[in-house]
DNA sequence: CGGCTACTATTTTTT
DNA sequence: ATAGTAGCCG
C-alpha cells in the first residue's frame, strides 16, 4: 500500500522523461543540469523543489532558488505552489539581486551602511560616475562616465577592488578607472548607496568576513538551485560557492550555447567548469526538445556546431520534421518590413492568432520600420524591452523624492529632484550646496537646509532653496510618522509642484507621465495593503521597487510581439521572424571587432530555437545605418544552417517575381556616381580575397568593395584588380 | 538661470 | 535618424 506522500512522489515524477526525473529525484550533493533549448527546464527546476519539500529532505525555508529575472521568480514560485498546493511564503524564490539586497538590508550595519540604504541603478550610478570624473578633473568627453562605470562594473562583477584594479594599471584610461573607482566607493558608502554590482559584491563581502553570517546562511538553505547558471558572473558564483560549499548542495540548471551576457559580465567558465569545481558533480543532460520541428532543431544545432568549446549536445524532437525555414532577401530595411508585416498579416488572415506570432532583431533600432509598416496595417502589436516603466523620468523623479525623504545624505537623489520641476536652482547653485556638504562632512539635506551658511550662494539661490527644503521638511516629518507609501507619494508629488509642472504642459507626452504617476501611487497603495505592518515600509517599498525593472507587464493577448534577440530567451512562440541577417547587423559589427562571433552565434541559436513550428529568416541588401545607406552582406550565420533545411531556391539570391526590378533602378533618386561598370550593392569576387560587395565608388575609377572573408573594406582601381563580377 | 542651437555618439542589458 | 548633451547667449 502506497503512503500517500508515496502517491505524491510518484505524481510529480509523472510526465517526466528519463534524464528529467533522474535530475529532480537527485539526493545529496552536486548537481549540474544541461538543459537544451525547449527541453523542460523550468518544469524540472520546479519539480525538483517540490520533491526536495515532499520527500522531507528540505522544508520549504531551506531551499533558496535563484533565477535572474523577478519574471522566471515569479513563474516557478507560481509553479511551486501549484505542485506544493499550497502557498510558499519564506520560500526564497527571487533573483540574485533581491536574495542579495534581503541579505543585506540585515546585515548591511556590519559593512558600515544602514538597513535603509539606496539602491542605484544604471542611470545613477553613472550620474555619480561622472561627478567623480569631475572631481578628479577628468574631460569626460574622451572618458566617457559610461565607459569608466562599465569598466568599474566589469571589476566588481569579477570582484576586484579599485587597489587590485590600479595595480594593474596599463594605460590613462585604466588609472582613471582606478581612481575614480576608488573615489566612487567611498561616495557610495558615504551615501548610503549600493549599485547593483554592490548588492553582489556586498553579500559576498558580509559572507566572507563574517563566519557566524556564513553560517547561519549555509544551515538555513540546505540546498540551492540556480537557474540560467550559463549567465552568472564571478560574484554570484562566488557567492554560491559560500553558500553552498559546505553541505555543496548546489544544483544548476543551464546551457552553455545560450550564454549570451558575457558583456554584462557573465562568464561561461563558470558552467563550462562546474565540473572542475565539484568533481563528483552528477551531470544530467535534457536533449529532448518539446518545442520546435525537428527541421527547427537541425538548423540550431548546426549553427552552434560552428562554435568551440561547447558541451556536445544534440537537442532532438518527436515532433517531426516541419517545414523547411524560409530564407528572403529584401532590397532594404523597408521592404523587409513590408515583407515581414506582409507575411503576418497572411498568417492573420489564415487564422493564426496574432500572439502566436514574434518578430525579433538584433538591435531596438530596427523595431521602428517595422512599426511603422504594423501601424499603416493596423495590426495590434507589442515591443518588448526599450524604455522600462521604471526607467522613465516622471517615475525615477517621484523616487528620488522619496529616496530622499529616506536617505537625506543622497545626493544623487537630491540632485534629481532640487530643480524638478524648475525652481531657479542652477547647476552652480547645486554644485556650491553639494560641495559643501561634502567639505563640512554632513549630508546633503542640512547643507540646503541651512542655505545662507553656503559660501557664496546667491540671495535668489538661497531663497530658492529655503522655499524647497520647507517643503521637503514638510514631508519628511510625515514620512518619519510612518505615513502610507501611497499617500506620501501622493503629497510628494502635489506638494512639491510636480503635478502642476506636468499640467502646464497641457501636452500628449506630459498626459501620459500623469497617468504613469498614477500607476506608481496604485503600486504604492497595493504595497501598502500587504506590508507587514511595523516595517520600514518606506525603505522595503524603495528597495523593492529598485529591483523591478517593468511594472507587472501584463501581457496584452491578442498582439504580435517584437523584441530584440537577448530579449527572446526564455520565451517561444508558433512562429518566428528574425530579421536584419546581415554582416554587421547579425552578427553586429561591433562583436565582429571585438571577436565575440561565437557569443552572437549563441544568439543566433537561442532566436533559431523560440520557434515552435514556423522560421522566416531575412536580410536586406541595402538599409540605413545612422541615417547613411549601407551595403551589408548576408550573414554568415545563413550559410551555417544547410540548405537542405530552408526553402532557397538558389545558393545566393531568392528572386521574387516583380519584388525588384534592377538593382540601380529601385534607388529612387541619386545613382550612384558611374565608374567603369560598378555600381553600389554590386556583387564580386576578387581574385585574393574572396567575395564582396561594392560599397562605394569614388573619382579615379576606385571602387570600395567589402569583402565576406574577413568583414574588410578594401579601395580597388576597378581597372586593374582581379575583381569579376558574380 | 534657462532656453536655444550645434555637435556627437550611437549593441545587446535579466538586475 | 535621433536623442542626449555641451556650450553659448539673452
Amino acid at each position: 500500500m502506497p503512503t500517500p506522500a508515496a502517491d505524491r512522489l510518484e505524481e510529480l515524477l509523472a510526465g517526466l522523461n528519463e534524464p528529467q526525473r533522474d535530475a529532480v529525484t537527485h539526493g545529496d550533493g552536486p548537481l549540474l543540469i544541461l538543459a537544451g533549448a525547449g527541453s523542460g527546464k523550468t518544469r524540472v527546476l520546479t519539480h525538483r523543489l517540490a520533491w526536495l519539500v515532499h520527500s522531507g529532505r528540505a522544508s520549504h525555508q531551506e531551499v533558496l532558488a535563484i533565477t535572474f529575472t523577478n519574471k522566471a521568480a515569479q513563474e516557478m514560485r507560481n509553479r511551486v505552489e501549484l505542485l506544493l498546493g499550497r502557498r510558499t511564503r519564506g520560500m526564497w524564490v527571487m533573483t540574485f539581486h533581491a536574495a542579495c539586497a534581503r541579505m543585506l538590508r540585515a546585515e548591511a550595519p556590519r559593512l558600515g551602511y544602514t538597513r535603509q540604504f539606496t539602491i542605484y541603478d544604471q542611470a545613477d550610478a553613472r550620474r555619480l560616475t561622472k561627478r567623480c570624473l569631475e572631481e578628479l578633473n577628468v574631460d569626460t568627453k574622451r572618458f566617457t562616465p559610461a565607459a569608466v562605470h562599465n569598466q568599474i562594473s566589469d571589476a566588481k562583477n569579477k570582484l576586484r577592488s579599485a587597489d587590485d584594479v590600479r595595480e594593474l594599471v596599463g594605460s590613462r584610461f585604466e588609472e582613471i578607472v582606478g581612481d575614480v573607482y576608488d573615489a566612487y566607493e567611498r561616495e557610495m558608502l558615504r551615501m548610503n548607496a549600493m549599485d547593483f554590482d554592490d548588492l553582489l559584491v556586498r553579500a559576498v563581502n558580509v559572507l566572507e568576513l563574517f563566519d557566524e553570517v556564513r553560517e547561519r546562511y549555509q544551515q538555513t538553505f540546505r540546498y540551492v538551485l540556480v537557474d540560467e547558471y550559463q549567465d552568472t558572473n564571478h560574484a554570484q558564483y562566488k557567492w554560491l560557492q559560500l553558500l553552498a560549499g559546505e553541505h555543496r548542495n548546489l544544483a544548476v540548471v543551464g546551457d552553455d550555447a545560450q550564454s549570451v551576457y558575457s558583456f554584462r559580465g557573465a562568464d561561461i567558465r563558470n558552467i563550462l567548469d562546474f565540473q572542475d569545481d565539484f568533481p563528483d558533480a552528477a551531470v544530467v543532460k535534457l536533449e529532448q526538445n518539446y518545442r520546435s520541428t525537428q527541421t527547427i532543431l537541425d538548423a540550431a544545432n548546426a549553427v552552434i556546431r560552428n562554435n568551440r568549446g561547447q558541451i556536445a549536445k544534440d537537442l532532438w524532437t518527436e515532433v517531426g520534421q516541419g517545414d523547411p525555414i524560409r530564407v528572403r532577401e529584401l532590397d532594404d530595411e523597408r521592404s523587409e518590413a513590408r515583407f515581414v508585416v506582409g507575411e503576418v498579416q497572411r498568417l492573420i488572415d489564415e487564422g493564426v492568432s496574432r500572439q502566436e506570432i514574434a518578430v525579433f532583431y538584433r538591435t531596438n533600432a530596427q523595431s521602428r520600420v517595422i512599426e511603422d509598416v504594423l501601424v499603416q496595417r493596423d495590426i495590434g502589436y507589442q515591443v518588448v524591452g526599450g524604455t522600462k516603466f521604471y526607467e522613465r523620468a516622471e517615475i525615477k523623479d517621484a523616487l528620488a523624492y522619496l529616496t530622499l525623504l529616506g536617505n537625506p545624505q543622497d545626493v544623487v537623489a537630491f540632485t534629481r529632484v532640487a530643480n524638478t520641476p524648475r525652481r531657479g536652482i542652477g547647476q552652480t547653485s547645486m554644485s556650491r550646496v553639494t560641495a559643501f556638504a561634502t567639505a563640512m562632512d554632513m549630508s546633503v539635506w542640512d547643507a540646503a537646509a541651512n542655505p545662507a551658511a553656503v559660501p557664496s550662494l546667491g540671495a535668489a539661490a538661497i531663497k530658492a532653496f529655503s522655499r524647497f527644503m520647507g517643503t521637503m521638511e514638510g514631508l519628511r516629518e510625515r514620512a518619519a510618522q510612518g505615513v502610507p507609501v501611497g499617500d506620501l507619494l501622493e503629497a510628494v508629488l502635489h506638494e512639491t509642484g510636480y503635478v502642476d509642472a506636468l499640467e502646464a504642459e497641457r501636452t500628449f507626452e506630459a498626459q501620459g507621465r500623469l497617468e504613469n504617476l498614477t500607476e506608481l501611487v496604485n503600486t504604492a497603495r497595493e504595497f501598502d495593503a500587504s506590508a507587514d505592518p511595523g516595517e520600514d515600509t518606506l525603505d522595503v517599498f524603495l528597495q523593492q521597487v529598485a529591483l523591478v525593472a517593468d511594472a507587472d507587464t501584463r501581457e496584452d493577448e491578442g498582439l504580435v510581439t517584437l523584441m530584440t534577440l537577448h530579449n527572446a530567451k526564455g520565451l517561444e512562440y508558433e512562429i518566428v521572424f528574425i530579421t536584419g541577417f546581415e554582416d554587421g547587423v547579425f552578427p553586429h559589427s561591433r562583436a565582429l571587432d571585438e571577436g565575440a562571433l561565437e557569443e552572437e552565434r549563441r544568439l543566433c541559436y537561442v532566436g533559431i530555437t523560440r520557434a515552435k513550428r514556423d522560421l522566416t529568416l531575412s536580410y536586406a541588401r541595402q538599409r540605413m545605418v545612422f541615417g547613411s545607406q549601407q551595403y551589408g552582406l548576408r550573414s554568415r550565420f545563413l550559410d551555417e544552417i544547410p540548405f537542405e533545411l530552408t526553402d532557397r531556391e538558389q545558393t545566393d539570391v531568392v528572386r521574387q517575381p516583380g519584388a525588384r526590378v534592377s538593382w540601380a533602378a529601385s534607388r529612387a533618386d541619386a545613382p550612384p556616381p558611374e565608374a567603369v561598370d560598378f555600381r553600389i550593392g554590386q556583387d564580386v569576387a576578387h581574385a585574393a580575397f574572396g567575395e564582396g560587395v561594392v560599397t562605394g565608388i569614388e573619382p579615379g575609377g576606385i571602387v570600395v568593395i567589402r569583402f565576406a572573408r574577413d568583414g574588410s573594406e578594401r579601395k580597388l582601381m576597378a581597372e586593374y584588380a582581379p575583381i569579376t563580377r558574380r
